[in-house]
DNA sequence: CGATGAGTTGATCCTCTTCAAGGCTCGTGG
DNA sequence: CCACGAGCCTTGAAGAGGATCAACTCATCG
């Protein structure tokens, strides 16, 4: 048997905070080099597709499996995860989500959402109208390719993951998840600012489908390598090329991507 | 240290054989009522998009890891999978594909295959020009959203199959795995004609994360409740509500799809 | 025919789970 | 102010699920 423990914590609800609403021209997150340029014509539609922005907490539920939300939404700030939970209460975690990443596109394009989607820290996330996105494909195809290439790039990435999960020991996954979050934390510009991964040993034995007990003593391991830090709460990358070798890792070949 | 042995088979390499023809008027695909309905004009434009047909046989490689194919293909007939290595040969198997489903997608979309593509059965494929898909989206935009529709939907078993390998028992992930074929053969008409899924147990061990003696003896004790039979390269489901029972598994709640 | 691949089974070993206990920090309330 | 509980991290000990090793059967095939 494994870890049947009801892992996660009571969660708490989405409060959507309507607050300040940042215009899709003067995205912060725009500028970075790791998104394309878009044509004048495509930016001012995802402006008007943009309905509003919300602000939640750390352990809000943004998405719950089941629902079929009427919103599509786009991470602009902070951290969060993808995951299902069995029955029992098993928990395994799909995937993260960090600045720029689309959230609730499966519920969006089949109808209802089979996972659900929790705030890792603080986040504030676009709001999009569902029901618009037909709209987008038909008028602006070259974003209808865009949405297309992002859910190939989140298949790619669980296609590592299973990988991860399936073959590797404990260590080279441990390895290879905090190399993958570091990567992607970097190329976002999350990795400059604090260099902190905010989670706990919880979410990443859930991630790796490791008990709690093992994911402390494999941590512990990396760390007395000195490959991480682990500091209540979050962890820091020491050394993530290191990380990527003990992981067999090659890294993710990411590209220019798009932002919607 | 887990399964470090090399599994997979030495591999025949693809033989295009552009036999026959099916006109996709009367892709024998395109009947079952698995598959919605297109207008004459998107059907007329798959028909031109679709440039041959090949052939290939049970070990064949269909794709590589690493190569940027120049097509996309459908699986018009036969069975096969997705699948990484690790450098020492430690396989994981993705997911499976079967008739309707597309092939090379993420390949065509991002640029170069992150995973191979094997022929698990006899298996013909129709081939489309990859540098066409641009067309698809400007000019038939329902047809683009079908093909974001059909990326989400294999994310959606990648997430099923990711919960399984981290969180389920052996005998869960093998009931999972075995309910979650037979229901995808039987939606394409498979499973009325042979009843069979046309895999060795190493490819169930690679699928499910497990080494293959320990596959064994789990297959057999679903065997041994009558819910399965093992009958050498294949395998016939005989109770699929208590597979799917045993792995607690919903089912996919699949809907009418897109074929391309 | 040997050879090769697939399936089977038992014995042994070890990675990882489970159980149990204790420390640390932080927020809350007396 | 301290007491208290709740998370989170940590560590040791015991047990089990699954890996590895080894050997054997049974088909198929050149």
């Amino acid at each position: 048997m494994r870890s049947f423990q009801a892992s996660g914590n009571p969660v708490n609800f989405l409060l959507p905070i309507s607050g300040r609403r940042v215009a899709c021209e003067n995205c912060p997150l725009r500028p970075l080099s790791a998104f394309r340029d878009f044509s004048p014509a495509e930016l001012s539609f995802i402006s008007g597709f943009k309905t509003s922005e919300i602000s939640v907490d750390a352990g809000s539920v943004i998405l719950a499996e089941g629902s079929s939300s009427a919103h599509l939404y786009t991470l602009l700030s902070g951290w969060a995860f993808r995951f299902k939970v069995l029955d029992d209460g098993r928990r395994q975690i799909l995937n993260y989500l960090l600045p720029g990443d689309l959230v609730g596109l499966q519920g969006s394009v089949i109808g209802e959402m089979d996972h659900s989607v929790e705030a890792l820290s603080p986040a504030v996330l676009c709001v999009f109208q569902r029901d618009r996105l037909d709209e987008l494909f038909c008028n602006h195809p070259g974003l209808g390719f865009d949405v297309t290439w992002l859910a190939s790039r989140e298949e790619r990435m669980l296609d590592d993951h299973l990988l991860s999960v399936g073959r590797r020991t404990a260590l080279e996954r441990a390895a290879y998840l905090l190399a993958f979050l570091h990567e992607r934390a970097v190329a976002v510009g999350l990795g400059q600012f604090s260099g902190f991964i905010p989670l706990t040993q919880q979410h990443v034995a859930d991630t790796l489908g490791l008990s709690i007990v093992h994911t402390n003593k494999t941590l512990r391991k990396l760390a007395n390598r000195g490959l991480i830090e682990w500091l209540g709460r979050s962890c820091r990358v020491l050394d993530p090329v290191e990380l990527a070798r003990v992981a067999g890792w090659d890294g993710p070949g990411e590209r220019l991507r798009p932002l919607i």
